[in-house]
DNA sequence: TAGTGGTCTAGACCACAAT
DNA sequence: TTGTGGTCTAGACCACTAC
């Protein structure tokens, strides 16, 4: 990474110092490495320091790289791939599934998801939640709503531990024929609790995966998933474990 | 929306700001609707504008916002639902695809794709661009990658309109036996072309979708799709018709 | 305690769209 | 020409991590 002085071209600085920071990711620095802080890149390339950070936001909204308050900037390793859609339908928490559920809890769904239930107002769903992890990294966090309805056969209310509960309603999922069930992935910013179970700042980008699941002929439960934008690339179909591989080779400086 | 000041909470201002900005855009104003500017909301929260911005941008983030410098601030419309993947997996350019071919090249891929296609170094490939409109917006722009092995029956080089050269691979990829096809979503940022053509400024937001095609027993062409994270919802699955209705109700002011 | 990234300010000027 | 959002500066202080 030179010393390097920003030309005077049309194009904004930030995006410039962007392209150059990438290059010399590419081929100065290798995975793990943390860079010089902000103040010193600012001055190395003559630049503010709120014009590095548009950069360096930039770059880890790509996942190039990772930035901890108080450690560093670190180069980001590649996005793992995260099977998310596979050819068999099947509910949440069959046994080969990746996600832990975490606990339980009867509430009146958020709207969007009320409206997806088709629940009369007000009315009280199973709310379970679950987390996903893959290498050691937390990568996911979902809101499992299944309405009472869907689930009749659930045990009273004997309140063991929210986890066995959680468990509880898994199980009765799968007493049900599942006649289908359909996606939809869009760009979202994390929630203060999601940020939490995510490692993350809230704010920080996340893709949102809402599954719909039918039976009985209707939406017999709605699962809200959101996963790490930053280190996660979303896989479907019939290779989920087939890699594509995005990283560029990178050595040591 | 009203003249509160923000009270001194350890939550930062900006995240304070969005929540408020988002109840207002519920309750006070309707879709279409333009902002004051960010000068006045500023003065009005009395914030900086800089932190002003901050709200708005991870508002427009959340496809809540649209901003357009010259113009002002709007409240956007709910994402709409764009189909990705079907059930049945078909070539790109079959008969009911929602692109539109607009030119082809012979070009060496980027590294990521010629990884992907395991093509050798330097060695030169169809690049086709494609297009796709939804309710008369720009929605995603497509390169899609074909080696020339890939269609080997295609006429030498006739040059004639590089979109009738676009059409040409297209249809000649139909003849070949699609034995499978994956797809991966990760975030990434808008190239300089791909904004133009998706009528945002570089740096955007953008859903990518990359796409293996697998034609006698290896990766006979790869797409790479770059869709508009703002305003797309990408959906998968059976009923890729069936609306997802995430939008807040909203009345005017 | 020292060093990091995160937040915030009060300005300035620029690029673009509409008039 | 006017008004908008986009870029940029040179500071300041805060929250967090590691020592």
């Amino acid at each position: 990474m030179g010393t390097t002085q920003l030309e005077t071209v049309p194009e904004p600085k930030y995006w410039h110092l962007k392209t150059v920071l990438s290059e010399a990711l590419d081929s100065e620095f290798s995975v793990g490495e943390i860079l010089p802080n902000e103040r010193d890149l600012a001055a190395r390339f003559g630049v503010a320091r709120a014009t590095l950070r548009q950069a360096l936001e930039q770059l880890e909204l790509e996942g190039r790289l990772q930035r901890r308050r108080g450690v560093g900037t670190t180069v980001a390793p590649p996005r793992m791939g995260v099977a998310v859609g596979t050819e068999e339908q099947t509910w949440p928490g069959a046994a080969d599934d990746a996600w832990q559920p975490a606990d339980c809890a009867m509430a009146p769904p958020p709207p969007a998801v009320a409206h997806i239930l088709e629940s009369v107002h007000g009315e009280q769903v199973h709310t379970v939640r679950r987390s996903r992890v893959s290498r050691g990294q937390p990568v996911a966090a979902e809101l499992l709503y299944v309405p009472a309805s869907s689930v009749a056969a659930l045990p009273a209310i004997d309140t063991p531990s929210v986890t066995a509960r959680a468990r509880a309603v898994l199980r009765e999922l799968q007493h049900l024929e599942l006649e289908g069930q359909d996606r939809a992935v869009e760009l979202g910013s994390a929630s203060a609790e999601d940020a939490k179970e995510l490692d993350r700042l809230p704010g920080a980008p996340v893709l949102v995966v809402t599954t719909r699941f039918f039976a009985g002929g209707r939406t017999a439960a709605v699962s809200v998933a959101t996963y790490r934008a930053d280190t996660c690339r979303l896989t479907f179909g019939a290779s989920g474990g087939v890699e594509i591989h995005h990283g560029q080779e990178r050595r040591a400086s």
